[in-house]
DNA sequence: CGTATGACGTGCA
DNA sequence: GTGCACGCCATAC
């Protein structure tokens, strides 16, 4: 639980750091559907916001990516992120 | 409190 | 399929 040092209410971000957490190995989901599990599907902007600026390592943030099937990005690169994910079998 | 920005998504040309 | 512009929510300054 380090992400609960996330502000009062922790509506959205705790929603979502849980809901990355549950993202089974190999699996990936996209910011839009993180969102809309989340409560707010229109807040896949904040997603990748918060995201960008509070990187938990017990958060697999690697396993989000875009609606369109791209990676998208990763605080600590998109290569790592796509080695990641290739080795859990997200991806090809 | 208001403005600017961003790991995006969708629409249109 | 590619490129450009607009819109959305939350966070940071």
């Amino acid at each position: 639980m380090d992400f609960l040092l996330r502000p009062i209410g922790m509506d959205f971000n705790d929603k979502v750091f849980n809901i990355i957490k549950k993202i089974p190995k190999g699996e990936t989901l996209s910011y839009k559907d993180v969102a809309e599990k989340a409560g707010n599907y229109r807040a896949w902007r904040a997603v990748g916001s918060i995201l960008r600026k509070n990187y938990n390592p017990a958060i697999p943030c690697h396993r989000v990516i875009k609606s369109n099937g791209e990676l998208g990005g990763y605080n600590r690169g998109t290569a790592q992120k796509s080695s990641l994910l290739k080795k859990e079998g997200a991806i090809s």
